[in-house]
DNA sequence: TTGTGTTTTATTGCCTCC
DNA sequence: GGAGGCAATAAAACACAA
């Protein structure tokens, strides 16, 4: 198993197109596609050419795994929309679609998409991390234009075409392009298709009057649900978008953890009613270009990390440490990023990748993953080309200690966050991905838990050598608590710095496993 | 260990747009 | 006609149960 993974990741990174037989991609290569994939649907050339050098793959690997991915996507969606039935109705919902109706995650124009198109559909897409990531993306790159461009925030359909128009024409940056091509500041996904978006993007013309028929069928179907309030000119949905009062869209069981883990900007007001994305500190101040070079490495490196230990403490806390666990994960261990949690990243794709029977698997972890509000909504564009070394370093992890499932660990909170009804979604039933993961996770508890203890206390290479129980102990310890957000910070300091400190060579799982096998060993 | 089902990857054909 | 994308299909890889 391991053996064969190896394989695969040895023979992926020197040549897939040397024989035809096909070859699963590493963990590490997954990963980053995916979370390439969150920010980039339709990748440019370029993109996919870097992509394709820094990840040992061909291009054409790379554009058929973006192909599929989006048919996947797509699948997950429409399987979806049909197994959520009957209560996606909410009126949050509602007004969400005003603006990126129609589009499906895949950003497909094609006649056909919406053919059986479904309001719930529409929604749906919304429930998948990635889409309302990317959307939250989008959020940080078009801030700045709420402001100058519109004046009027938050609108639905209408007026937030007219915005995203200009958004549209103002982005220059070939990436930011790319990200403004998929959503519009609403969060919804917008064309995707390049060649949609100049259709519909720069019409200053009604929604309607850019869609297809086939679209405006779906547009008449939220328009039903919006029955008087819905206005294509006016205000949108006649919704007057005031600050919900706090709590207003969060469950008992999330506001704790939001406010305690996920606030790291204390000066930004815990609004509900607003995304995570907006709450993200870092969406201001933590947001750079993609030609800013920004360390992807770290961003992809930390989402393995993070992903690492979820696996773990999902599977050995109880509940309610899992929540705390989770977001313990969150707090970036390598930071380079200003935000320290905004990091946390759901390989969106994945968590669009559960069918029904993911959702099922993922029933289990609601509790948690509502918990992770604000923590996945940060998501800013980290494609700076920089993949290639963390790339190496996933390949090095055994692909049972990652698994692609690890994805699903992390949802978007922007299902919970904005809508109830997502964790329906999720409440379908155990995945047998999932069990495999927590298998494997079992298996590799030790080394994730001890590659969480790593990434907070790397600056001390003796913590390495803590017995393996009392570093849980401290690790539950700080669940338990609740440590404060200064805590959490001076914990990403730390992590900061040792990162910095650490030899490039040097791999986070390397780590990890290198101090678990330790462990291991003075465990066994 | 084997059979079965699921997921992922690769290939191919078709369509749309430029 | 080429490029890009979607959809369908096949096959490999994988996981799980008996």
């Amino acid at each position: 198993m391991e053996e064969s993974s190896e394989v695969h990741s040895e023979e992926n990174k020197v040549s897939s197109e040397k024989d035809k037989k096909r070859r699963l991609k590493t963990p590490a290569q997954v990963m980053a596609l995916e979370r390439f994939y969150n920010e980039h649907k339709y990748p440019t050339e370029e993109m996919k050419s870097q992509l394709a050098e820094q990840l040992g793959l061909t291009e054409k690997q790379i554009s058929g795994w973006f192909c599929h991915r989006r048919l996947k996507d797509k699948k997950l969606l429409r399987d979806e929309a049909c197994a959520s039935g009957r209560q996606d109705r909410s009126s949050v919902v509602i007004q969400d679609r005003g603006s990126g109706l129609g589009q499906d995650s895949c950003g497909s124009t094609k006649h056909g998409d919406y053919r059986n198109i479904d309001p719930r559909e529409v929604e749906s897409r919304r429930l998948y991390g990635n889409d309302f990531q990317v959307s939250d993306l989008t959020y940080k790159h078009m801030s700045h234009y709420t402001e100058t461009v519109s004046g009027t925030d938050d609108t639905s359909s209408e007026s937030s075409s007219s915005s995203q128009d200009k958004l549209f024409s103002q982005t220059e940056d070939p990436y930011d392009v790319e990200n403004s091509r998929y959503l519009t500041h609403n969060g919804v996904i917008a064309p995707i298709n390049a060649k949609s978006a100049k259709i519909m993007g720069y019409k200053p013309s009604g929604y309607l009057k850019v869609k297809g028929e086939i679209e405006n069928a779906a547009i008449t179907a939220v328009k039903r649900q919006l029955g008087g309030h819905y206005r294509e000119d006016g205000p949108p949905l006649g919704v007057e978008f005031q600050p919900l009062p706090p709590g207003a869209f969060e469950s008992p069981i999330q506001k704790p953890v939001r406010e305690q883990y996920y606030d790291e900007d204390l000066s930004i007001p815990n609004s509900p009613d607003i995304s995570g994305a907006e709450r993200q500190p870092s969406l201001s101040n933590g947001y750079e270009p993609y030609n800013s070079k920004l360390s992807s490495q770290d961003l992809y490196m930390e989402e393995a990390n993070n992903s690492g230990m979820h696996g773990s403490h999902y599977q050995d806390k109880i509940s309610q440490l899992k929540q705390k666990s989770t977001v313990l994960n969150h707090v970036k261990p390598f930071p380079k990023q200003n935000s320290s949690l905004d990091l946390y990243e759901d390989s969106a794709g994945e968590t669009s990748v559960y069918n029904s029977k993911r959702n099922q698997r993922m029933s289990t972890k609601h509790g948690v993953e509502g918990m992770r509000i604000d923590s996945v909504t940060n998501h800013r564009g980290h494609y700076d080309g920089k993949i290639e070394s963390e790339m190496h370093d996933y390949a090095n992890v055994s692909p049972n200690v990652i698994q692609r499932s690890e994805y699903f660990k992390f949802k978007p909170p922007n299902l919970i966050h904005n809508r109830f009804e997502s964790l329906d979604t999720e409440e379908r039933g155990l995945s047998t991905r999932m069990k495999k993961e927590e298998k494997v996770n079992r298996k590799w508890k030790g080394i994730k838990e001890h590659g969480n203890q790593v990434k907070l206390k790397m600056h001390s290479t003796n913590d390495i050598k803590v017995p393996k129980r009392v570093r849980h102990d401290l690790l539950q310890q700080d669940y338990v608590t609740k440590a404060p957000f200064t805590e959490m910070q001076t914990r990403k300091f730390l992590s900061k710095g040792s990162v910095m400190e650490m030899p490039s060579s040097f791999s986070e799982d390397e780590t990890a496993e290198n101090s678990s096998s330790q462990e291991l060993g003075a465990s066994s």
